[in-house]
DNA sequence: TAATCATGTAATTACATGGTTACTAATAAT
DNA sequence: ATTATTAGTAACCATGTAATTACATGATTA
């Protein structure tokens, strides 16, 4: 089961681009240490361990202790679950990819409008 | 294409249990109307106006006038595209549904550790 | 036209988030 | 043993979020 709550964590967690972008990090190069991770970003060590600390907490995160440092490592297990769970109750409701497509190219137009 | 922006507005909107119950109201009662809709939560008409607000600006929500009122639809488009991507991205990174699975019972078992 | 009803806006409040600098703790290296 | 390195903690600040109450707008209906 995936409660609530793990959702909540899951989605925030994903719902900044640092954040995504640490996940995307840690795919090419399983295993960074944090101080390694950090150099990465503009932003200080802190606001990555910050970040890290929310993705830790979603599950997105896990780590191993190796002496002073910390290997890190990216486990998409809580997006496969909230997935799996999503396919089943919204299956039906899907767009197809076209459909989604057009939505997109909508969007751009309205945003464009917008601009002028 | 879907842009960073749109990413983070499409993740917060989910990352509310209030929002992702909206969602879920506008499934089985497509068409619904505002007031109808803030009767199904405890919290105030305003606050569900906000979360629906929310919603529209990630896209998973649209509407269409009628009269005084408003008509609320579900779009899933936003998310499907999101999808789309991230089945590229990081096809080849999902665990299969069983190690999904195992580490919930992971989590779960961690939890509980906690608790103590 | 006046009353009513469905939405929307403004102002306010409490709390959460994302970032910073300065300091602490623990391991490795000289 | 001292020093450097890596990671973590504390305190703080600015901004954003989620909720509230009170008021404003705009379409129906009596």
């Amino acid at each position: 089961m995936v409660t609530n709550n793990e959702m909540d964590q899951v989605f925030s967690a994903l719902a900044h681009e640092t954040r995504r972008t640490i996940l995307d990090c840690l795919k090419h190069h399983p295993g960074l240490k944090v101080g390694e991770l950090a150099h990465h970003f503009d932003v200080s060590r802190i606001a990555v361990m910050n970040h890290l600390a929310v993705l830790e907490g979603a599950g997105l995160v896990t780590s191993m202790r190796e002496g002073r440092t910390r290997r890190l490592y990216m486990n998409l297990a809580p997006i496969q679950m909230i997935h799996d769970r999503w396919s089943d109750e919204y299956s039906g409701y899907w767009a197809g990819r076209m459909t989604s497509i057009k939505y997109a190219a909508e969007a751009a137009a309205r945003k464009k409008e917008k601009g002028t």
